[in-house]
RNA sequence: GCGCCCGUAGCUCAGCGGAUAGAGCGCCGGACUACGAAUCCGUAGGUCGGGGGUUCAAAUCCCUCCGGGCGCGCCA
């Protein structure tokens, strides 16, 4: 990064200044100081708060500080243009070109790996998402959740960890009977048998759906089994197509799971009882009121929680524990949940569960998210799975395209609650940013194929006379392009991936100015070559911006 | 009442303790005689919810009040 570089020359130089009595004596490490582009371009390319952190800590003014470090600086002559002291300390940077021009070097030579960084050491992090209940289609708000968790992933990814992306199955439990005997009374009901539709069953058309296709295939074979064996196997055969069908619907929403965990299987295989007892065992546990209770307040929850209720079943929360102990065991260093704010108060239980059960609470993280509020025209949507009257996540895929879904439900901050108006999203389809972004991409492209039917020969970003970039705006696309590794670093370390969004947006933007100010294919050999060397940075990081989001980077629109 | 989150332009929202707080949409006015006008340039629009505090510096951190969302279940 190229920030990194800049903090460790602005570090050698306070150093040097220390030992040239130019500034008292050092703390080791410095403390905490930023080098990020100023607002204004007058301040140059970087700007560095050194000084301003420094002066307290040294007891002299911030621009006594300053002056010294800038006095002492040695940057080698590819790396700095220039240093001055500015406003109440700050030191403002030029940088050299052919820093920048290394940099852009490597956009080429790296290519689809430009913007990694090896943070993570292949340490090994799960995340799991969406993690919706199979109980009918998915609705918009796991659109949110699915985004935000992919490009998590696929952020820290890019950061060296390797990633696990992981959906957990509800797979038990009332809801799915509920499902089951819904589907059921459908099923009855295409056979023209007495049929009396659960009172808390879900309406939607899907349950409809699989009965028929139950029907389809099965007949009316299940009418020889026992009631509750037909239950059973209707139960079996609608969590099999709910779970096919969620699994293509994020398919096409270009989301893919390396493991789809059971909760079932936590159960049968007695790992929850085995949870229980060594909660027990710790003395964790209590009876109260016939039900078994978790002291939740021990580890900073608001009150205990019940594990396992009064008739003897276990609730949600006992199986958690012991899928997220099954997460570890499985060796993953670091667990990443992303949750809708509805479950905000379960995080203190589980954490605490992990912690009283051996594990670093820091190493069990929830990415929180307000639901999405689906609008028509203005009109609130009701959703709900059991008034069935909901929109699928498969129905606004369809209305507004993978990409522009995909690109909206990450470009907001995950904490705010968004509005999703359908109708709006239909009709303003062409003036969404996405296309603004994309078209950045296809305008490159189209350069390069107009380069190629006039013979122009393939940029070589080595060979390539890059001082010869000296425009305003060829010096600002430059350096948003090399940009990158900080903004992948920053989206992915803070769980903010809003940030690429915001990112790709303005790299689109610095282009599209380059563009209006600045011809690509030129008379001048040695002008076109490097312009084409830049342009050709830009696509490549534009692409791998896109890639994160899961946003095609479109050749031709 | 308690906990978490949010309050920034007419609307939707960016904003990393840092210099004169930004963008998109919408409004108004301009720009194609070579690489794509799905673009660009310009104008207008602000008590960063209010009030205290910390700091050389606060939209950003702390306190408090106001407004909103979500939760506070032996549901998931």
């Amino acid at each position: 990064m190229i920030t990194r570089e800049l903090r460790r020359v602005l570090e050698d130089a306070a150093r040097r200044a220390a030992q040239a009595g130019a500034l008292p004596t050092l703390p080791d490490p410095l403390p905490a100081f930023e080098v990020e582009p100023p607002r204004d371009p007058r301040h140059g390319d970087y700007a560095a708060n050194i000084a301003l952190v420094l002066a307290p800590i040294l007891g002299r003014p911030p621009r006594t500080v300053g002056d010294a470090i800038v006095r002492n600086l040695r940057a080698p002559a590819d790396v700095l243009q220039g240093a001055t002291i500015a406003g109440p300390g700050f030191l403002n940077l030029r940088l050299a070109p052919a820093f920048v021009h290394r940099w852009l070097r490597s956009v080429h030579a790296e290519d689809r790996r430009f913007g990694h960084t090896d943070l993570g050491g292949g340490r090994r992090v799960l995340v799991e998402y969406v993690s919706a209940n199979p109980t009918g289609p998915l609705h918009v708000g796991a659109g949110r959740n699915g985004a935000v968790g992919e490009t998590v992933a696929r952020l820290l990814e890019a950061l060296g960890y390797r990633v696990s992306r992981e959906y957990y199955v509800n797979d038990c439990g009332a809801q799915v009977e509920t499902l089951a005997r819904s589907v059921d009374a459908r099923y009855l009901e295409l056979l023209g048998r007495p049929a009396e539709f659960p009172a808390d069953g879900y309406q939607g058309d899907y349950v409809r759906e699989i009965a028929r296709r139950i029907q389809e295939t099965d007949g009316a074979g299940l009418l020889e089994l026992e009631p509750a064996q037909r239950l059973a196997r209707i139960e079996e055969l609608s969590l099999r197509m709910m779970q096919d069908e969620i699994r293509s619907t994020l398919e096409a929403f270009g989301i893919v799971f390396d493991v789809w965990f059971s909760e079932r299987t936590l159960h049968e295989s007695g790992a929850v009882q085995r949870c229980i007892e060594e909660l027990r065992r710790r003395d964790l546990l209590y009876e109260q009121d016939g039900a078994l209770w978790f002291r939740a307040t021990r580890f900073g929850d608001d009150k205990d929680r019940v594990i396992v209720r009064s008739d003897g079943r276990p609730t949600y929360f006992a199986a958690d524990i012991p899928y997220h102990l099954n997460k570890y065991a499985r060796g993953f260093d670091h667990l990443i949940d992303v949750w809708g704010m509805d479950h905000v108060g379960d995080v203190a239980r589980l954490r605490g569960a992990l912690e009283a059960l051996g594990h670093d609470p820091s190493t069990f993280e929830v990415v929180l998210y307000q639901h999405v509020r689906l609008r028509n025209e203005g009109e609130a949507v009701r959703m709900s799975k059991r008034s069935g009257e909901f929109v699928t996540l498969r129905e606004l895929v369809d209305a507004v395209g993978r990409d522009a879904a995909r690109f909206f439900f990450v470009a907001t901050n995950p904490a705010v609650p968004m509005d999703f108006d359908l109708a709006l999203a239909r009709r303003q389809s062409a003036e969404n940013p996405v296309y603004y972004v994309q078209y950045a991409h296809a305008r490159i492209c189209s350069i390069l194929r107009e380069a190629q039917r006039l013979g122009v020969p393939q940029p070589d970003a080595e060979r390539a006379d890059l001082t010869l970039l000296r425009t305003p705006e060829e010096w600002a696309l430059a350096r948003r392009v090399v940009a990158l590794p900080e903004v992948v670093h920053a989206a992915g370390v803070r769980r903010e991936p809003q940030r690429l969004c915001a990112y790709a947006r303005e790299l689109a933007e610095t282009f599209h100015v380059f563009y209006g100010q600045c011809r690509v294919l030129t008379e001048d050999r040695d002008l076109t070559a490097a312009r084409l060397v830049l342009v050709d940075a830009a696509r490549r990081v534009l692409r791998n911006t896109l890639d994160l989001l899961g946003v095609a980077a479109v050749e031709r629109m």
